[in-house]
RNA sequence: GCCUGAGUGGCGAAAUUGGUAGACGCACAGGACUUAAAAUCCUGCGGGAGUCAAAUCCCGUGCCGGUUCAAGUCCGGCCUUAGGCACCA
């Protein structure tokens, strides 16, 4: 007979319920342990079977570490606000709070019925004032520490849905939601100083154990480059700088490039000949989006910018200035020595624009192609050519004296740029949390008082966007209209709202201290709680909401408001699961699979199994409906283990049981969840054989099987009368001496090659080993005639006898 | 273009880090039980040669080459594929 799931399951999680089982202590003698998977965000659509493979993988890991006797903190909670809440709204005419409520609750209600043991005393949603309460207030450091500032500064925007759309919601240069195409439009808006963290964000990595992977994604986003940053006079006065991490073409430049969008162009406009045509394409740049920009650079755009001459620094060379649109106006100096004869783009620059190119360095021919760096730093024998003085150095010698060269007259510094800007910290969006700032006539940007906060969002019937792009925010004037907190004047309130990366910054140092009304977490619980030990989340968030957290966080340690620089330890990611046919899950491809479904049909144990087991965690899989249903077959079987139950003591297969112990232990600890079920299967496999098991087998079994498949387990061990139970049990041990066979298949191979096999005594000497490996008769045929060179013992594995 | 992975049976995948390739599961085939089906159980299952059946042998981890007593694993060079970044000076 098949076991009843169904009432099973809600019976285990009744209990769990009832006796709070899984919900942390701090303070509590026990070692702290905090495992952490990203909170979802509560979409209309409900959980997806990849939210169910994240979520069992920590709760297995979670219920061993109780086991193991640590206090473990495994919370869930709910990132509510953003722009996906907001549609659903617009659409069905209902308050996102209340879409928001209607779908935690859905959410809440699949989570208990897959049996994660979440503490469940910590929920909140980053969308309750007491929660967003504490946003706003460390914004408001952020501000207070010189680290949040407005400027004006270009953005997506949809003409036809007269909205801001985020670089992603822009992704190809047209809108996602109504496929117009997407322009730039100049918008006030609120940055943190996220660049004055690169350095240390870069640094700060070595004191994390982040998947490689996730570093890596870390280290290309912040994108550190070391270069030199050179002054360069403009003929007739004035001078501007350049960044370059090729000091040693400096020789070879031709001409310089200067940004459309930056500020220095604007200043020497009064000097410049052909005005319109720079001022055309400054317009014409200002109308690309960043996509465009990056996508159509088939020809390389630009204008010349007539009546104005640069020097080169180092051989006092007349060269023009031009304006190109791959000169970005906010990183480096926004300006660029152009060497055509050693940087491709440059190479492609000048070939459009009929300009000079110099070589400078040895080795091969300019002209079809640049001779880039990449390539002449592979080349030893590169030397510099047409360099004045510096001719015949060798390209890391050059490097060095060209530097010192130009320092010594003071022109020139060694500079590090980043990649990574400042975060754009304002949507006009009414679904987040309200900026706590006030602008007034007399004082300017002022923020709120500490102590009147929280901020709430009014409560009103309209949340679609203006027409002005502005949040829907402004058009409730009674709550704009505020008076300033300075001086006490007429002021108004800042109608942007955070974006939706803010709340989840820091929310796992919410969950150490979930209710605290007095601080975002007291020192003493973060102190206790150290970190979060274990963070899993998708690839997708290593560049953006790791990196925020990160920065966060850093920011919060140094002004002495969270005990450690970096308070997430581990971060590994998971792999998707794809369906059925290979592709991504979505409703439009009709290959969605529906957890609840499985759950009603399986049960909650079996389709946590089958995701442990579909194959290796960090990579995706697709889903199949017959694996899973060979997992529900395995839980059939051990269920029906209970039927061979005898009254004898200890273990029927001792040696098997200690290395399964051993085996399940090790690979939860590394997240092998698939072989890991394996060794399970064939610990069952091995328990069916025989005609009779001992209690102690099945709990040992079920023991083990408990983290991953918790309900049937605990029914099993009540039922069957096999000890205490299992959630608040400690974890079976296993003795080393005890998973070593007393004997073992020897290989026998001549040559490299398997040619028969015998089974030996661990205890055999490595005489014996090759004495026993002589006497099998097909190795006797094959030694026949030959002469043996030597013999390799591996011992417990094999001989290899090589011959001639 | 750059950076990361990944290529192993019909399928999902294992392989103690250089030591028996394909554990475990699915699918499939044959058999048992059954009036029958489902469920369950047993057997087989990379390809080929060989045999009544075996034994045994050859080939086989994307491709080509190398190191080694021994290579899925290490080295060199390619091909394919997934993901990330992308005019970052």
């Amino acid at each position: 007979m098949n076991y009843d799931f169904k009432k099973i399951e809600a019976k285990w999680q009744k209990y769990w319920d009832d006796h709070h089982t899984f919900e942390a202590k701090n303070g509590s003698e026990k070692e702290p342990y905090y495992v952490l998977v990203e909170f979802p965000y509560p979409s209309g659509s409900g959980l997806h079977v990849g939210h169910v493979r994240s979520y069992t993988a920590q709760d297995a890991i979670v219920r061993m570490k109780r086991m193991q006797g640590f206090n473990v903190l495994y919370p869930m909670g709910w990132d509510a606000f953003g722009a996906p809440a907001e549609q659903y709204a617009i659409q069905n005419h209902i308050h996102p709070k209340d879409a928001v409520r209607e779908n935690i609750k859905t959410f809440k209600g699949q989570m208990k019925s897959l049996g994660f043991s979440f503490d469940w005393s910590r929920e909140f949603s980053t969308t309750d004032p007491e929660y967003y309460k504490w946003t706003q207030w460390q914004f408001l450091q952020f501000y207070k520490h010189g680290m949040a500032y407005k400027d004006t500064i270009a953005v997506n925007w949809c003409p036809k849905c007269k909205t801001v759309l985020s670089n992603e919601d822009a992704a190809g240069g047209v809108c996602e939601r109504c496929g117009e195409a997407v322009v730039q439009k100049q918008k006030s808006q609120w940055l943190l100083r996220m660049s004055n963290y690169a350095e240390d964000l870069l640094e700060g990595l070595k004191n994390t154990n982040f998947a490689e992977k996730v570093k890596l994604g870390q280290i290309n986003w912040i994108g550190k480059s070391e270069g030199v940053e050179v002054d360069v006079e403009i003929v007739g006065g004035g001078k501007f700088s350049i960044f370059t991490t090729c000091i040693e073409t400096i020789y070879g430049i031709t001409f310089f490039v200067i940004a459309p969008d930056g500020k220095l162009i604007q200043e020497l406009m009064p000097r410049v000949e052909n005005k319109e045509e720079v001022e055309a394409y400054i317009a014409e740049t200002a109308r690309k989006s960043n996509m465009d920009r990056t996508e159509l650079n088939k020809g390389k755009s630009g204008v010349e910018v007539k009546g104005i001459r640069a020097i080169n620094p180092v051989n006092g060379m007349e060269v023009p200035i031009f304006l190109g649109d791959f000169v970005l106006g906010d990183y480096g100096t926004g300006a660029v020595m152009a060497v055509p004869s050693h940087d491709q783009r440059d190479f492609e620059y000048a070939q459009e624009h009929h300009l000079d190119i110099i070589p400078v360095i040895s080795g091969r021919d300019v002209t079809e192609c640049a001779y880039e760096k990449y390539d002449y730093l592979e080349n030893k024998d590169a030397k510099l050519i047409n360099s004045g003085e510096f001719t015949g150095y060798s390209v890391p010698d050059a490097k060095v004296a060209i530097t010192d060269m130009l320092a010594s007259k003071g022109i020139a510094r060694k500079v590090n740029n980043y990649k990574m800007r400042d975060w754009v910290f304002s949507r006009q969006r009414f679904w987040g949390e309200p900026i706590p700032m006030i602008h007034c006539e007399k004082c300017g940007w002022v923020p709120m008082k500490e102590e009147e906060l929280p901020l709430l969002l009014p409560d009103v019937a309209e949340y679609e966007p203006t027409d002005t792009g502005e949040s829907p925010l402004a058009k409730i004037t009674d709550w704009v209209n505020t008076t300033c907190p300075n001086c006490g004047g007429p002021a108004v309130r800042e109608t942007d709202t955070m974006p939706n990366w803010a709340g989840s910054s820091w929310y796992f140092l919410r969950f150490m201290d979930a209710h605290n009304d007095s601080a975002f977490a007291s020192m003493d619980a973060m102190k206790y709680w150290k970190r979060v030990d274990w963070y899993n989340g998708g690839m997708e968030h290593t560049a953006r909401h790791l990196l925020y957290a990160r920065f966060w966080v850093q920011f919060l340690y140094n002004i002495g408001l969270v005990p450690s620089k970096e308070m997430i330890w581990t971060r590994v990611s998971h792999g998707m699961i794809l369906g059925s046919n290979g592709e991504k899950m979505s409703k439009s491809k009709g290959n969605v699979i529906n957890p609840d479904d499985i759950v009603k049909e399986m049960g909650a144990d079996a389709l946590r199994t089958y995701e442990m087991f579909i194959g290796d965690y960090e990579k995706d899989a697709s889903w199949s409906t017959n694996g899973l249903k060979g997992c529900k077959k395995f839980l059939d079987r051990i269920w029906r283990l209970q039927e061979k139950l005898n009254d004898k003591d200890g273990y029927t297969k001792e040696t098997l049981i200690h290395q399964t112990i051993r085996k399940v232990t090790n690979d939860l600890n590394t997240m092998k969840y698939n072989t890991a079920v394996s060794a399970l299967m064939i610990l069952l496999n091995e328990l069916e054989k025989e005609e009779s098991i001992t209690k102690q087998d099945l709990r040992t079994m079920v023991h083990l099987l408990n983290p991953i498949a918790p309900h049937i387990t605990e029914e099993i061990n009540e039922i069957s009368g096999l000890g205490e139970m299992l959630a608040t049990s400690p974890w079976p041990t296993y003795d080393e001496a005890k998973t070593v066979e007393d004997a073992y298949e020897m290989v026998v191979q001549i040559n490299g090659k398997v040619r028969g096999k015998i089974t030996v005594s661990t205890s055999a000497s490595e005489e014996e080993m090759k004495e026993l490996a002589q006497s099998i008769d097909n190795v006797k045929n094959y030694l026949d005639g030959h002469e043996i060179v030597k013999m390799i013992v591996i011992p417990k594995k094999l001989v290899n006898i090589v011959i001639k």
